[in-house]
DNA sequence: CAGAGGATCCTCTTGTTCAG
DNA sequence: CTGAACAAGAGGATCCTCTG
């Protein structure tokens, strides 16, 4: 899906992009054999064919930083092809919403196998080595909450990856509202016990666990272990569904 | 060649939506 | 309960295509 976009090209907007697939120009590659037709000057021409090489030479080195960077938020979910399957889906819990003035509790990292928890006051900070080396970071709605939070937490943390936000894919497939909510139309499974847990629960449960109460963290944990893991599923089908979507369209019938 | 009309880029503003 | 990014829409700019 990747190696579809153009958007991130100079003077190429969605409604250009959407043209040149529907001409059949899918790829990369297609773009550079048959030299579509384009509403621009030459210059502009020779810009967009220059980030086309550089975007295929990119992707070649296995560069994912320099897409990490060119792509829009909302448009690094088309980077799950090629780098999915070494992703870490990431969820935080914290003591409120508010970056100044409260602060991380738990992280989930899961690598698509195993769930890894830190926890503040006993291992928080081995998290910036955790994710380092990772190429992609999948978070729901994390744009604007977990990596946000998680950059006032640490200053010096610079997020490199390719950062997956399956919030927008999702709502581009139509499934609007939030995390909980959508897991429940697609039908992916929540334990007995975290069922009817929600974010501001989290609050309280490490505000318990503060004042003694162990049980509280183990809640809290298993509560953070589930929202985590219910982003794999959630980004294959994301994926699977907007490729088709996209992609699977066929050109106009003639005749 | 010059001018009109059209497409679509970028930028700015406003309202909405999620996260704990 | 806060803050950030998107969507949608408007305005300005650029540059293509079509005519005569």
């Amino acid at each position: 899906m990747i190696r579809s976009t153009f958007v991130h090209a100079p003077w190429v907007g969605y409604p250009t992009e959407s043209r040149l697939w529907r001409e059949g120009v899918r790829t990369w590659d297609d773009f550079l054999e048959r030299n579509p037709r384009l509403r621009v000057g030459t210059d502009r021409r020779r810009a967009i064919q220059q980030e086309v090489e550089r975007s295929r030479s990119r992707l070649k080195a296995g560069d994912y930083r320099y897409f990490a960077r060119r792509l829009k938020p909302r448009d690094q979910w088309r980077a799950i092809g090629e780098w999915g399957d070494r992703a870490m889906f990431l969820d935080i819990e914290t003591t409120g919403l508010r970056r100044n003035r409260h602060h991380v509790t738990v992280i989930g990292l899961n690598d698509g196998k195993r769930t890894r928890q830190f926890i503040e006051g006993v291992d928080l900070d081995e998290f910036p080595a955790a994710i380092s080396k990772a190429p992609m970071v999948v978070t729901f709605n994390g744009s604007r909450f977990d990596l946000p939070f998680l950059q006032g937490w640490w200053p010096q943390l610079r997020f490199e990856q390719i950062h997956a936000d399956l919030l927008y894919p999702l709502h581009a497939l139509g499934l609007s509202g939030g995390l909980k909510e959508i897991e429940t139309t697609l039908g992916v499974e929540r334990t007995e016990e975290t069922r009817n847990i929600r974010g501001y629960d989290a609050v309280k449960l490490w505000r318990r666990f503060e004042r003694g109460d162990e049980d509280a963290l183990d809640l809290l944990l298993e509560y953070n272990r589930q929202d985590v893991e219910n982003l794999v599923p959630l980004m294959h089908h994301a994926y699977r569904n907007l490729r088709a979507r996209i992609l699977g369209a066929r050109p106009p019938a003639t005749g």
